[in-house]
DNA sequence: AACGCGTGGAT
DNA sequence: TATCCAAGCGT
């Protein structure tokens, strides 16, 4: 742990940097609304600033409230959710906006206990709305400021596997005393970790701390593990995947034929999902996994049967 | 605590 | 081409 006379180089030098550098993001202008920094930061779950943009436009035109939101159906979030990924965000997101409506007087709420209530938001997403919307001072982790800190600090290459007690204390005690500094000291070491301390090939001759980086001077030590990289191909989750992108574009519900036969054979197809429809017949997987996927969707609320078809929820 | 959950750009 | 990885969450 720095002490005292390092921690406020620290702050200087860091926010410093982020005044100069950082990138101009519409959730970061100042007349963005709580409701425009909630969708964003779901939106950014795991999901890069390039893909969120045009979406977060659209959802902002389409949805400026909480209240516009709730009031459609939770099925058109996840079509306009369209292919940023891990489409259970958009169902949560319709959740937390009717949740939002309904027990707080449509306005998102402004303190993390309150936030972390909401369906979709844990630790992170409510430190970073009650930072960014309402100017508190939380700690705000995420992956980016946990390899900041464990490069700047710790002197490791990346964190821990999993999130440990210690480095919530560590991010705590590196907050700056003020409001506004620590709401920009949590932005800052996330666009640090984002543009030049990155998990690859980190930028260190850009850095402004790069003096003081114990990763740095240690040398820069490789990891003490390998981080196991998600599997895709064959996996459950592509073939959720390509049924969710026939579901997204089906007008009409989808007969489950459609989902187990080839389209030569049925003859026919519904107008516009042939595309979709065909990716999915590619992937050639077992009847039972295409089976669990179907289930899975249905157990999740990601899909509805309605007769004999699959939908979006209604 | 470890796992499942989408997608596509970069390397 | 294959692998990595990106502002996590819920169970």
């Amino acid at each position: 742990m720095p002490g005292p006379a390092e921690l406020d180089t620290l702050h200087e030098r860091i926010n410093g940097w982020f005044d100069e550098t950082a990138r101009k993001l519409p959730w970061r202008e100042p007349a963005c609304s709580p409701w425009g920094i909630l969708v964003s930061e779901v939106m950014l779950q795991q999901t890069p600033v390039v893909r969120v943009l045009p979406v977060w436009h659209e959802w902002l035109e389409r949805w400026p409230t909480p209240a516009g939101l709730a009031g459609e159906p939770a099925g058109e979030a996840v079509r306009r959710w369209g292919r940023l990924g891990y489409p259970r965000r958009a169902l949560r997101l319709h959740a937390a906006a009717v949740a939002i409506t309904e027990d707080h007087n449509g306005k998102v709420p402004n303190t993390y206990v309150e936030l972390l209530a909401l369906p979709g938001v844990g630790s992170y997403t409510a430190a970073a709305v009650a930072a960014f919307a309402y100017g508190r001072r939380e700690t705000v982790v995420d992956t980016n400021i946990r390899r900041v800190h464990a490069r700047l600090v710790s002197g490791t290459a990346l964190p821990a596997q999993a999130l440990t007690a210690a480095e919530m204390r560590l991010a705590t005690g590196l907050l700056p005393a003020s409001d506004s500094s620590s709401v920009r000291w949590n932005a800052a070491v996330m666009e640090l970790g984002a543009l030049l301390c990155t998990a690859r090939a980190p930028k260190c001759a850009a850095c402004p701390v790069n003096d003081l980086c114990a990763w740095r001077a240690a040398g820069g030590p490789p990891s003490s593990y390998v981080p196991k990289g998600q599997a895709w191909h064959g996996t459950d989750r592509q073939v959720r995947g390509a049924v969710m992108a026939v579901l997204r574009l089906a007008d009409m519900p989808v007969p489950a034929e459609m989902f187990h036969r080839e389209p030569a054979d049925l003859g026919f197809a519904p107008a516009g999902i042939g595309l979709p429809l065909a990716a999915l017949h590619r992937l050639n997987s077992a009847p039972e996994q295409l089976e669990r996927a179907l289930a899975g969707l249905l157990a999740d609320g990601l899909a509805e049967m309605h007769g004999d078809g699959y939908r979006l929820p209604a």
